[in-house]
DNA sequence: ATAGTATTTAGAATTATTCTAATTCAGATT
DNA sequence: AATCTGAATTAGAATAATTCTAAATACTAT
């Protein structure tokens, strides 16, 4: 899992930026250009789960700017307001996601790359004996393991 | 969660350490006293999850030329022969969990405490759906939420 | 006992994240 | 449109977590 930074190429930005600010006034938060650039880089970057340092390197070719204390705390409103999930996924850096439906990670432990995997992430309904008196408000289902890609490259070895 | 550090007090290990080498050289681990020191702390406060650092200082009670880079080491080692589970629960440092039974983690946003949750971690018998071609190696389900015990508190405030 | 390899060590280096205090801005109010 | 006020942003320093490096030490098999 080596380099896995340098392989993350960002394509040009597109997403409406109207759109972004809308949503982001929906979610009771005030809406500044710095929170949505933010926003809009993790819309257009879903499938990259990018860090808050790939996030910070993205957002300055849009508003040069903006500093890194400004992209946490973004990150930090769009969490709280539940626009944006937080990814753990390893030791490195927490990995950022705007797709707030029910999902599972699922890393590649040989390319780095992270897959978002459909399902039901309930406690309950995933099997899960939650004990009487907790109150579960979030659920983080993170895998490891072999891409496709890279199980045939190791066949082909 | 403010002070969760202060609050984790360590009450002095027991473990027959006898018991913890056997398992390391099971496990296919050559078996040196640091690797039994940090396996034996952690199985003797696995309730606690604790981080690399306090392990570290719980070591170092028992062996003081211990270093901070062993104790990573071991820990790596460790989680690499399934000893040891990382559990990776927000951005601050990774705690460590010695069983290796299937269980969620339960992280209690008020006071901090880390709890195990039984129940059953497979993807697919969990209700996800894992794409052909992808090899699943491990899953980790991670809760938050308030615990009993900060969920009284608060009624009372 | 000795060789050869893996492990440990101290401390420096790197990386991720948070903090601080001064400045600017968004949105409400006049 | 101008003003006010608390919230957000900024640069850079500080802190915390983790990794790296090169030398010393400890295992294991001979």
């Amino acid at each position: 899992m080596k380099d896995v930074k340098a392989r993350t190429v960002f394509v040009p930005p597109h997403r409406e930026r109207s759109v972004v600010h809308a949503r982001i006034a929906e979610a009771g938060l005030r809406s500044t250009a710095q929170r949505s650039v933010v926003y809009g880089v993790l819309l257009d970057h879903a499938k990259e789960h990018p860090t808050a340092d790939e996030i910070f390197m993205q957002a300055k070719t849009e508003k040069p700017e903006i500093s890194m204390a400004t992209v946490y705390n973004c990150l930090d409103a769009l969490v709280k307001h539940h626009l944006v999930k937080q990814v753990h996924l390893d030791r490195a850096a927490t990995r950022y996601c705007p797709n707030m439906d029910e999902h599972a990670h699922f890393l590649c432990e040989t390319c780095g790359e992270v897959w978002d995997f459909e399902g039901v992430t309930k406690p309950r309904a995933s099997g899960f004996r939650v004990p009487s008196g907790f109150t579960v408000t979030q659920t983080e289902v993170n895998m490891r393991g072999v891409c496709p890609a890279c199980a045939e490259q190791e066949v082909v070895r």
